[in-house]
DNA sequence: GCTTGACCTTCCCATCATGGGAAGGCCCAG
DNA sequence: CTGGGCCTTCCCATGATGGGAAGGTCAAGC
């Protein structure tokens, strides 16, 4: 099975295969005689794991870690769970700050009138002086793309 | 004022400050003799708009279109109107594509009996082979980097 | 057997917003 | 006049992903 195959059936970009395997997050897989990538059944099996992982959300490290417990026969179940209770953390997190970005916006949307005047509100609300809020991220790492 | 003080007085970093400059968001200050950027109240004010639509989640380049609308005095504030509610749609649609994915793991989570024993469901399920789903990109542009 | 097009390889570059850090210049308080 | 804290520009990195070029390979149809 060539790179092009495997892509199709696991859904994973012929890109980012190279690419896992570039960071490690997959072996390097056999050769053929012209140096192609050839994908072993149980190669594919990993690319799914990897890509049903990553519709989760979580981050080609956690992939990693997962991957890693996947592996170990005498892993703890507790260490899965830890990791993914973590993540759903951060997906809360995330969750809760787009979510008070969008109740802002929308309040603003509302108390404008949205006709051709020129008095719109959303613009004067993002005009007004206001104290710098110190930037805090209390949300921590993780957040650094969100916006 | 020089871009020390302004990163202070607005809470944009000195090195976004000069960012915004590079990227056209805001016009070049005045230089001190010694090639110091000098920033004024009214270039102090402008870095406050942006700080504040930053934090409602605009990306530079609406920010870049809501600036023009700023200072165009002309302006419909539908126009601004318009930006606002398409941004609250791509937030919406980010919140609920997070929300799938924290209930996702969640459920998990919830059937995973996290102690000693190496039998886990969530990596049963990472690990299961399931149809690649195409991955089809329902939500468009301005998701890549959501995860 | 040869052409053609669809694959594969590696390598480099771009994205977006942000920061780190180096090398060198400037300014002010002591 | 010195030291530390500013400032300048320039380059590089992030993370996950894709684009594209230059060149090699394979298989189907003639």
């Amino acid at each position: 099975m060539n790179i092009g195959e495997a892509a199709a059936a696991t859904g994973v970009s012929a890109k980012m295969i190279r690419y896992y395997e570039q960071v490690g997050l997959i072996k390097r897989p056999l050769r053929s005689m012209a140096g192609y990538r050839v994908y072993s059944p149980s190669d594919v099996h990993a690319l799914r794991f990897i890509r049903r992982a990553r519709d989760l959300g979580f981050t080609v490290e956690q992939i990693g870690e997962l991957m890693q417990l996947w592996q170990d026969r005498g892993r703890a179940s507790a260490d899965v769970k830890a990791i993914a209770l973590e993540h759903v953390k951060v997906l809360e997190a995330k969750m809760r700050e787009i979510e008070e970005m969008a109740k802002a916006l929308k309040h603003l949307a509302r108390t404008c009138h949205g006709d051709g005047r020129p008095d719109c509100p959303i613009i004067e609300e993002l005009a007004e002086s206001h104290e710098p809020p110190a930037r805090d991220s209390r949300l921590g790492k993780g957040f650094e793309r969100l916006r």
